[in-house]
DNA sequence: TCGTGGCTTTACCAAATGGTAAAAAACCAG
DNA sequence: CTGGTTTTTTACCATTTGGTAAAGCCACGA
């Protein structure tokens, strides 16, 4: 018996996957895994509910796509980091690329945030098997730059949660800066100015203890 | 004819009320408003259902009251950052504090970010009429220390959205410095240790512009 | 052009969920 | 005690929601 052999996928189910994905990335980001309903996502996608579950075996599995794919592009960035470059230009570099994350993909970034927020019940996996050997091996690059006397005194590991923690929270906490930031104020330059500057103070190796 | 008299609440009521808020503080928290259900808080404050409304009005009621309850906890530790203090001293103290709720308050931290992540539908006016006059008060008192030469050049209002970047995350993103940082190598300790040496060093005025 | 297999719709369903009505129980001032 | 008031429980209900069955539509290769 042949069993479950995996057909290649017609141009119209390829064309409907990422069009589920698109409209499964709008509602989940806004409202939660919870608060997101397969009738909001079959709306926004432009087709019936049965239909979603035609393509995605449920809820959960168009959830899971999301992640599975929202994992890579967000390591992408640190990735790039490169152990052979300048230290500080390589660590400005990798936080103005999340900054630009922040910019132009909120709703990524959102999704994130909710999955983590609520224990990354579908997420612990990714977590451990993605993220943290990325995350051990560039602290431990950034280790032997501090070491080398390259860049000031600093905790490699913190250092990173700190760069995460100021450029998502631009996109995370967007509603907050909205209210008390008006564009009209300040908007993404000025964010990126700050970010850099703060950054770039904090990892320049001081005059003084030279 | 006597219109609905506020009558005083008695021993029990105010016993339930506390015991319903923080059941709901506990799941809300953990599930968002939509991943919450009544049967969970009810649950979890040890009565049934319907004696739940007895007490609230229904869903949002409660969500509401915590999220009041909340506004003045959560703005207590920047109105106490005194323009009449040591710059460095006071700003410094207010990230020490922040840094305290995150550890100590986590599940309040989460409350309020899960409600900003979705736009913060229930609590536009609170932003406004809270913390916003509270949150300009304090950039200007800033910017005058800016000013006067007290502290390093920085755009206040970023760096008072960067505080509460940084410190909030140890509080609402644990679930992945869990993965990431396990607490035999780094805890609370490490993270404050960070965060006050990292906010010293960007205010500090360099000696080299003196 | 005519099947045939992939795609879509219509009509449902069972469980979960926010909420209500009203009786029963507990409480408490006199 | 006792009568009225507050509190709690039991039994429901309507809606929402994730999901299914099966009929119908449609594209396209022979």
């Amino acid at each position: 018996m042949p069993e479950e052999v995996a057909r290649k996928p017609s141009r119209i189910q390829l064309r409907n996957r990422k069009r589920i994905m698109e409209a499964a990335l709008e509602v989940f980001s806004q409202h939660g895994y919870r608060g997101a309903t397969l009738d909001q996502i079959a709306d926004a996608a432009g087709m019936s509910k049965p239909n979603l579950i035609y393509y995605f075996d449920g809820k959960e599995a168009i959830h899971v796509a999301l992640l599975n794919r929202l994992m890579e592009d967000w390591l992408a960035p640190l990735h790039e980091m490169d152990p052979g470059g300048d230290p500080l230009d390589e660590i400005l570099a990798y936080v103005r690329r999340k900054m630009e994350m922040s910019r132009e993909f909120p709703r990524e970034s959102r999704l994130f945030a909710n999955e983590i927020l609520q224990g990354a019940p579908r997420m612990g996996p990714h977590l451990e098997r993605g993220l943290k050997p990325l995350f051990d091996e560039k602290a431990a690059v950034i280790a032997d730059w501090v070491a080398e006397g390259r860049l000031a005194q600093i905790d490699p590991r913190q250092l990173l949660l700190s760069i995460w923690a100021i450029t998502q929270h631009y996109a995370d906490f967007d509603a907050q800066i909205r209210v008390l930031i008006p564009d009209e104020v300040a908007g993404w330059d000025a964010a990126f100015a700050h970010v850099e500057a703060m950054f770039r103070t904090m990892l320049t190796v001081s005059e003084r203890s030279g």
